[in-house]
DNA sequence: ACGAGGTCCTGCGAGC
DNA sequence: TGCTCGCAGGACCTCG
């Protein structure tokens, strides 16, 4: 569910919740979202820990804790995190969540995810530097360039939409805005990655620049389950340009909005007069 | 090395 | 009403 701009609205939503807070105690509901640890040593690693700091790498929300390691929260497609008000009890929880945070301030940090197909690892300052590594430049860093970009679309026959959702190429594009930047730029999205000229990349470039930045400016798009840090939906979703508009006028030149299936299984809204 | 395809999960809305 | 089917903001793994 969350893509770039959903895990960075959560990340800055709680971290004046939990930055600087220790943990008091963590419970595991639902171990299988679980990757590299147990719930045993999970639960009995964090009780105690600080939390120095809460961050974003891609799609993934990082909880930097005062012994080097990090909480690493791949949200998925339907994971949430957020601080609540007050501590519940256990058995009042919401059938969904997955783990509970109990923090000094009396305050609970919750992961929900009704599908699980999250993630959530603890990582050693190792284990996140090879992790971080795994993964491809952030489209908001001012050192991420078009001819960066251009290069890494260069000799790949895949479509062009695929590239742009791998996360090694660029970090944090799911599957809404790779539809998005894809009709700023005017691009078809099931063109070879290849063929995309250098001009061509350099306004795509651009367009997940714009497209992520003003998403995070609306706290991001909510259809069922994003919910921001603070649990409200995002505001992003009526500003979307294609994303679930099929059959609707394109906003630049009218056609009508097409959707196809036959790009990695995804759903791929495209305008077929002015995206080629 | 690259790319296609299957797998992990649950819920919901459409259609019969 | 009740069922089945397809689809849903993602990413990992294996195979060719």
């Amino acid at each position: 569910m969350p893509e770039l701009p959903e895990v960075e609205t959560i990340a800055r939503d709680v971290r004046p919740h939990l930055a600087g807070r220790t943990i008091r105690s963590a419970r595991v509901f639902k171990s299988d979202i679980l990757k590299k640890t147990s719930k045993a040593r999970f639960e009995r690693s964090l009780a105690g820990r600080r939390v120095t700091g809460v961050g974003r790498r891609a799609k993934n929300l990082v909880l930097e804790l005062d012994d080097g390691r990090r909480i690493v929260i791949q949200p998925g497609m339907t994971g949430s995190f957020q601080v609540d008000g007050r501590r519940r009890t256990a058995d009042g929880r919401d059938p969904y969540d997955v783990i509970h945070l109990e923090l000094d301030s009396g305050r609970m940090a919750r992961y929900r995810d009704v599908r699980r197909l999250g993630r959530v690892y603890l990582f050693t300052p190792a284990q996140w530097d090879k992790h971080d590594r795994s993964i491809g430049p952030e489209p908001l860093d001012p050192d991420f360039t078009a001819g960066q970009f251009h290069a890494l679309l260069k000799n790949r026959k895949l479509m062009i939409k695929k590239a742009i959702m791998d996360q090694r190429v660029v970090a944090g594009v799911g599957n809404i805005y790779a539809n998005e930047a894809l009709w700023i730029a005017g691009i078809d999205p099931s063109r070879e990655a290849r063929k995309v000229t250098a001009a061509e990349a350099a306004a795509l470039h651009q367009a997940i620049h714009d497209v992520l930045a003003r998403s995070i400016e609306g706290r991001g798009t909510t259809f069922r389950d994003y919910r921001t840090g603070t649990g409200e939906p995002g505001n992003y979703q009526g500003r979307l340009a294609v994303y679930d508009r099929a059959g609707q006028p394109c906003l630049r030149c009218g056609r009508r909005i097409a959707v196809t299936h036959a790009i990695d299984g995804r759903s791929s809204y495209f305008c077929p007069g002015c995206q080629h």
